[in-house]
DNA sequence: AACGGCACCTGGTCGC
DNA sequence: TGCGACCAGGTGCCGT
């Protein structure tokens, strides 16, 4: 489900009912997800504070007196936050419960995700050193990412969404990002011209940027903490739209698979490297 | 070092 | 109606 506007959504909506407040009760109904919750999860954060909450890729921090809690939303996670308990349903699988009421509710069907607590700098921490630039920060720049691409033989769709050359590109925005540059999603990093270079670090910004704008895009099951969907779904120019025509140029959109993940694109808008060259 | 592939898990959809 | 195959928004880790 989330790439980086669906956290960042989800990350505005929960961050004005928890910060400033004490959390009372933590309940783990279970903690078998991609790594366990820590079994003393509870009773670490029980009395504690929230600080803030902020995100970092697609992580959430949501930062308390003495360390952080560290949530990834995985592929199916969603967090609620609630005006008091109503009882649980299926997969609601944490709740954090807030001095003022509000309960903070971690969904996940899937358990992709998880939910871990740490003490130390969050720079350090393993999940998060090895992590790219921030795509809407000020190091993402068109120097770096040539920089970044010198060499690279990969799949540009694939090296977009390494998170450790740019954070937050998944499936459904890497596919647009390219389709906004006219950048075949088979194209090598090494191959691209400055120009090309120029518009995919533009379009990787801007096409985020517009999600978070509409709050992220619900395809199936993304909502926001007030349990709503996204809107950028209508938006979407080549996601989701094999077959149909190109918004540009009326061409039938077609679909490959690369890293076993559907990248759909418009044949004519974005070349194919093999008989272009 | 760079790259491809797999695994983790549930649930929805599609074809037979 | 039932059942198996396949697909889904992420990403750390493994082998080559």
């Amino acid at each position: 489900m989330p790439e980086l506007p669906e956290v960042e959504t989800t990350r505005s909506g929960i961050s004005p009912g928890l910060v400033g407040q004490p959390i009372r009760e933590v309940i783990v109904r279970e903690h078998r997800f991609r790594w366990p919750i820590p079994d003393d999860l509870p009773a670490l954060l029980n009395g504690q504070q929230v600080v803030s909450v902020t995100r970092r890729s697609k992580y959430l921090l949501i930062h308390v007196t003495k360390g952080i809690v560290i949530i990834h939303l995985g592929m199916s996670g969603s967090l609620r936050l609630l005006k008091s308990a109503s009882p649980a349903a299926k997969h609601d699988h944490v709740d954090i419960v807030m001095a003022n009421g509000y309960v903070l509710r971690f969904n996940d069907p899937r358990r992709f995700g998880c939910v871990l607590y740490t003490t130390d700098p969050i720079a350090h921490h393993p999940l998060i050193r090895h992590l790219g630039p921030e795509p809407l920060s000020d190091d993402f720049t068109p120097d770096y990412f040539a920089q970044r691409c010198r060499l690279r033989k990969l799949p540009i769709k694939n090296f977009i969404m390494d998170a450790k050359v740019v954070v937050g590109v998944g499936n459904i925005y890497a596919n647009e990002a390219l389709f906004l540059s006219g950048i075949h999603p088979n194209r090598t990093p090494s191959s691209l011209t400055k120009r090309e270079i120029d518009a995919l670090t533009h379009n990787i910004r801007a096409i985020l940027a517009q999600a978070i704008k509409r709050g992220g895009t619900t395809l199936k099951d993304f909502s926001n903490a007030e349990g709503k969907p996204g809107y950028f779904a209508q938006e979407l120019l080549v996601y989701g739209r094999k077959g149909m025509t190109c918004t540009v140029c009326k061409t039938p959109l077609v679909e490959v698979r690369l890293q076993n993940r559907s990248s759909v694109f418009c044949p004519q808008c974005q070349p194919d490297p093999q008989t272009t060259s």
